[in-house]
DNA sequence: TATAAGTCGTGATTAATTTCACAATTAAGT
DNA sequence: ACTTAATTGTGAAATTAATCACGACTTATA
């Protein structure tokens, strides 16, 4: 696969910048240059050159970067052009907002099924997209590769077990568990009270000048 | 303020520790390795120590930490025993959820007012939570340091400058502008729309061994 | 054509973070 | 009391990431 020789914090850098060169396309800017996207997303000018610079040389010197071969560069890069297909686990508070937006704006992903216990909730669908019981997860999920977990931290375990056992290869976990996979799978963790509380400890101790 | 000396890559864990230890504590667990809490929590055992150790010696060699203590350690650290009051700004899929949650579980953050400019929302509340119309930020919001975004995307720049207006300190911003404010204001991106293109940009260009 | 202003790509440097690995210490068992 | 197994705290090394700073090149303009 590709290169393994980009840092991960460079790949995590390379959708917001995906995102951004959208929106100047659409705006009908045709260059771009490393000072004006630093301003616009908040990273250093030099981050940004190095990290396109993985990439090897795609813009020119004096001029900047051409919008629509960067932007071409990148969608092949992010494989905008497929499809993800991902399962959303659990149909509550966060589920059902996850379902609402789904990811249409800017994305090569897809939710395309979720799954819950409430029987209130099998078997109708949010946003077009059918709500399963989580019974039914073994006979249906089949080739989908990436969850979003949304069900209470008690429930994780299991079911990320089943996930794992249908050949899951990617998990992003809303929950507060520290979900335990085997090496092959990866796992995100987004866990928004921990972050709710990092800003206010960085705010209470880490004083901005 | 305590000591600047603290990285940022231990200040972000510190909330999980808090959580795991809380755990442990109301399974009556009186003492735990770092091994342990590594298994726990998914961060490398050294990489415990370490964190633990810009506090001073916490454990003891040879036996390990001493739960209670540990746990009345971070909540003094963490101002578990201060309030912080947030706003929400956006009643919509998100905010909602949010709303619902509201963090309670675990912490010393609570959303107490949130703001919309929908009139059918504004009047209501949501998990006991009254909903403000925007109109009304101003007078409403002060002596609250601490806001969570979750407007429309177009919407962020003249909310952010309304609420650096009324002297806010922190933002945590759900929506995918990178907002632009002054120095003294701290905000943390929480991008779910990138979270996700990495994880399946990650799933594809670096395999799992 | 010459000049000035702008901007990239990158070697070198610095900073931040993680991990290794082990002496020192503790607890527990015999 | 002695031995064994466990576990910390941390110096040193390794890894990863960010930043500086400048030569080389491009464009625009006179
Ligand atoms: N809502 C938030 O703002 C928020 C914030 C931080 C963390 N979280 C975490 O995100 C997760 C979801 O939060 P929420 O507020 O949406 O919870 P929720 O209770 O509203 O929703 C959970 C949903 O999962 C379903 N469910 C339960 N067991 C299941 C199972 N075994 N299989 C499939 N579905 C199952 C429930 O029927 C429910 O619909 C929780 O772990 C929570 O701690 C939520
Ligand atoms: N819902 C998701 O799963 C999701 C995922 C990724 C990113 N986001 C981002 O989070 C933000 C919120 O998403 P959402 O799905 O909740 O959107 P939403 O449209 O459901 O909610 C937005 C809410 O903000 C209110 N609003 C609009 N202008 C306002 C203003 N000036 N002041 C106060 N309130 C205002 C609207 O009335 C609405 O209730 C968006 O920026 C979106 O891009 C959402």
């Amino acid at each position: 696969m590709d290169q393994n020789k980009i840092p991960q914090a460079t790949a995590k850098r390379l959708p917001l910048y995906y995102r951004f060169l959208n929106n100047l396309q659409h705006q009908g800017k045709t260059r771009v240059s490393s000072k004006e996207l630093s301003d616009a997303v908040k990273v250093d000018s030099a981050t940004i050159r190095r990290d396109f610079s993985y990439f090897g040389a795609l813009g020119k010197k004096g001029y900047g970067y051409n919008v629509e071969y960067l932007l071409g560069f990148f969608r092949k890069t992010l494989d905008q052009d497929e499809l993800t297909e991902v399962a959303l686990i659990g149909v509550g508070n966060l589920g059902t907002a996850f379902l609402n937006y789904n990811f249409v704006k800017n994305n090569n992903t897809k939710i395309v099924m979720a799954f819950d216990t409430d029987p209130e909730k099998v078997g109708t669908e949010i946003g077009g997209i059918p709500i399963y019981h989580i019974d039914d997860l073994e006979g249906k999920i089949s080739g989908v590769k990436v969850a979003i977990l949304t069900i209470p931290a008690s429930e994780a375990d299991s079911v990320t077990d089943r996930l794992v056992t249908k050949g899951i290869s990617g998990i992003l976990n809303f929950t507060p568990a520290r979900i335990t996979v085997p090496e092959h799978v990866r796992v995100h963790h987004i866990d928004l009270a921990v972050e709710l509380q990092a800003l206010v400890y960085f705010l209470k101790h880490y004083p901005l000048d």
